[in-house]
DNA sequence: GAAGGCTGGGTAATCCATTACCCGACCGGC
DNA sequence: GCCGGTCGGGTAATGGATTACCCAGCCTTC
C-alpha cells in the first residue's frame, strides 16, 4: 500500500508538496502539481483515511442513524441526506438502530470514536448517548422526533396536526367509531399521532375511549395483533387511523384474515404514502410525509452547524399532506 | 476531548497500561484495570478511532455497498449482514450506490481510504474499482451479482432457474403469450432472469419473441413505461414475468391505468416477496429470494476471508421459492 | 546595490493509540 | 544466598498525512 512518501519520492518532491498538490492548495507550481498527480495515479495512491482524520481531527463523513432500514419513510430520508451531503463532498454512512436504544447508543459511540463531522438521527426516545454528542461539541440534528430534554436542531413533521386532519376526514365521511393503531408510548411521533386523533374526536364531540386505541411497536407484527384484538371486540371500530406504513401491512393482513373489507366495512387512513398504497384494493387514503425533504433539510442544518456550532438551535416543521383515496369513503 | 494520556494521568499509570486495560489484555493487574476503567468513565473517554485504526492498520468495520436503499430486497440483505457482523464485534456502514457505477467507485475508494476490514457489494456491473480492492488485498464479497472478470467470493441466487420455474408455472396455468419485464442489459440478474424465461419458453416449445420483452432500469418508472408499451401492442402478452418488486409497482400502476385486471386479464409473477405482495388484489404470485440469508452468508464469507485472504474463492448459490398466489391463475 | 517583501517548497512537529522492547521486582530452586 | 525465570508495567517507536515554521531565491523599490 503506497504512502505519501512513496509518491513524494517518485515525483521528486517532499511529502508536504504532495499533500498540498493533492489537496488543491493554490501555492503549488502547476508543473510540480501535475508531476505529483501523475506519480499518485501511477502508484495507485489512496491517502490513508485514519491518518488524515487523525491529523485533521475530523472526517468528512456524516453518520445517519435511523430506526428502521426497512421502513421506506426512513430510506427516503436517507436519500435526502445523501443528496445534500454529497454535493458538498461529505460521505454518508447509514446505521440501523432498529428502534433499540442500545444499538442507537452503540452507533453514537462509534460515531464519536470515528470523529465524524456530524450525526443525524431519529432518536428512539429512550435515554440515549445523545448527551455525549452535545458534550463533545459534535454537531447533530434530530429528525422525525425531537430529543427529550435536548435543545438541538430538529426537523419534524407536524404530525399531530396531520393526524387530526386525517381523523377529521374520517369523521366527515361519516365514520362513527374511529380507532387508532399507533406506536409505543414514549415515541414522540406515536404520542403525537394519538394526540391529534383525540383532538379531532374532541372537536367533533365524539367520545374518545381507550377501547379503540392500541399501541404496539411500529411494525407489521404488532399492528396485526392489535387489529385482531380491536376488531374482535363487541363493538369494533368502523374506521382506523394507522400510524405508519409498516403497521398498515399488519392491519391489512389482519382485516384479510377476518374477511373485513377495508373501505367498505372499515374506513382506513394510514400514515406514509408507500409506493404500493394505491395498488391495494381499495387504494389507501394516506398522510404523505415529505420524507425526502426532511432528510435534505436535516442535512442542510447539520452542515450549517458543522460550520458554526454556536448558532442557536432551530426547529423546522414540515407539513404533511392528506391524500384521499378510496379506503376512507363510506 | 480527553485522550488516553488524560486517563493515564488520572489513574496514575502509563498510557500503555490504560490501553492494555481497556482492551482487556490479561497482563494487567485487576486493581489497576478497574482504576483505569473508573478513570475512563469519569472522564467520558472515548478512544480516538482514527488514531487506533492508523496504528492497527485496520478498522473493525465492514462496508456494505448496495445498489438501492429503497429496495426491500437489499435492506433485507443489510439486516443479514448486520446481525452476523455485530455478533463478532464488527460495525456495518451502509452505502447506497444507486445503481450508479460512479457512486459505487466512489464508495469503494472511501472504503479503501478508511481501511475498512472488508467490503460487501452488489456490483452495478459496469466497470468498477473493485480491482483496486483485490490489488490492495482488502477482503470483499459480491452479493446478488457476480463480479465480471473477478474471481471472488460471491453469494448468488439461482435466479435463472427461478425465472424458468416461474415462467413454466405461467405456461402450466395456460398462459400463451408470456412477456418479460427485466432490468438493463449487463446487469447479471436481469440477464439471468431473461435467460430463465427463455429457457422455459423453449422447453415448452413456445416461441420467444423480442416483442414480448422489455428491459429498463430496475425501477418503477421504467417498468411503468415498459408495460404501457408492451400492452398497447396489437398482440399484447397475456402474462408477465417481472424481475423485481420495484418494477412490479410500475407494472401494476400501468395496468391500473389501462384498466387491465391483473390475474384476470393478464397473469403476473414477480420477483421478490415484498411485504405488500399479498395485500394487492389479486395477491401476487412471487419468487421469494432468501435476502436475509444472502446477507448473513456474505457476512460469514467476508469474516472468513478477513481472517485468511488466501482461501480459495467460493460461490454460494441459494435457491428461491415460488409462492403461488392468485395473480397467476387463469 | 541593498533592504524588505513574496513565493514556493522543504523540515519536522503533530494528531493519539498501540505495542515492541526493556527493566525492576519477586519467586522458586539449588 | 544467588541465579534464572516470570510477571507487570513503563518508555518510546510507530503508523501516515497535514501544516506550522522556516529558508532560499527572486522581485521591488528607493
Amino acid at each position: 500500500m503506497p504512502t505519501i512518501s512513496d509518491v513524494a519520492a517518485r515525483a521528486g518532491v517532499s511529502t508536504a508538496t504532495v499533500s498540498r498538490a493533492l489537496n488543491g492548495k493554490p501555492t503549488v507550481d502547476p508543473d510540480l502539481a501535475s508531476r505529483v498527480r501523475a506519480a499518485a495515479t501511477e502508484l495507485g495512491y489512496q491517502p490513508n483515511g485514519p491518518a488524515r482524520n487523525l491529523r485533521r481531527q475530523e472526517a468528512a463523513v456524516v453518520a445517519l442513524i435511523i430506526s428502521d432500514v426497512e421502513n421506506p419513510f426512513f430510506t427516503a430520508i436517507a436519500r435526502g441526506v445523501e443528496d445534500v451531503a454529497h454535493e458538498v463532498g461529505y460521505s454518508v454512512v447509514l446505521c440501523n438502530s432498529d428502534e433499540s436504544g442500545e444499538k442507537e447508543n452503540r452507533y453514537i459511540d462509534i460515531a464519536i470514536q470515528e470523529r465524524v463531522a456530524g450525526v443525524i438521527l431519529s432518536p428512539s426516545g429512550t435515554a440515549t448517548s445523545v448527551a455525549k454528542l452535545a458534550n463533545r461539541g459534535t454537531a447533530y440534528v434530530a429528525v422525525d422526533r425531537p430529543l427529550p430534554g435536548q435543545d438541538s436542531d430538529v426537523v419534524l413533521v407536524d404530525t399531530r396536526q396531520a393526524a387530526r386532519q386525517a381523523t377529521a376526514h374520517l369523521i366527515a365521511q361519516g365514520y362513527e367509531r374511529i380507532g387508532c393503531v399507533t406506536g409505543p408510548t414514549g415515541v414522540r411521533t406515536a404520542d403525537d399521532r394519538l394526540a391529534g386523533y383525540r383532538d379531532a374526536l374532541k372537536a367533533a364531540r365524539h367520545r374518545s375511549t381507550p377501547k379503540l386505541v392500541r399501541r404496539t411497536e411500529y411494525k407489521a407484527a404488532g399492528a396485526h395483533r392489535a387489529t385482531l384484538d380491536l376488531m374482535s371486540q363487541p363493538e369494533p371500530p368502523d374506521a382506523l387511523l394507522v400510524a405508519n406504513s409498516a403497521m398498515t401491512v399488519g392491519v391489512l393482513r389482519a382485516l384479510q384474515e377476518l374477511t373485513i373489507r377495508p373501505g367498505t366495512d372499515v374506513g382506513l387512513v394510514s400514515f406514509d404514502d408507500a409506493p404500493w398504497a394505491e395498488l391495494v384494493d381499495p387504494p389507501l387514503t394516506v398522510v404523505a410525509q415529505p420524507a425526502y425533504e426532511i432528510g435534505a433539510a436535516a442535512a442542510r442544518l447539520l452542515l450549517a452547524r458543522i460550520a458554526d456550532n454556536s448558532r442557536p438551535p432551530t426547529t423546522t416543521t414540515l407539513g404533511a399532506r392528506l391524500i384521499e383515496r378510496a379506503s376512507s369513503h363510506l
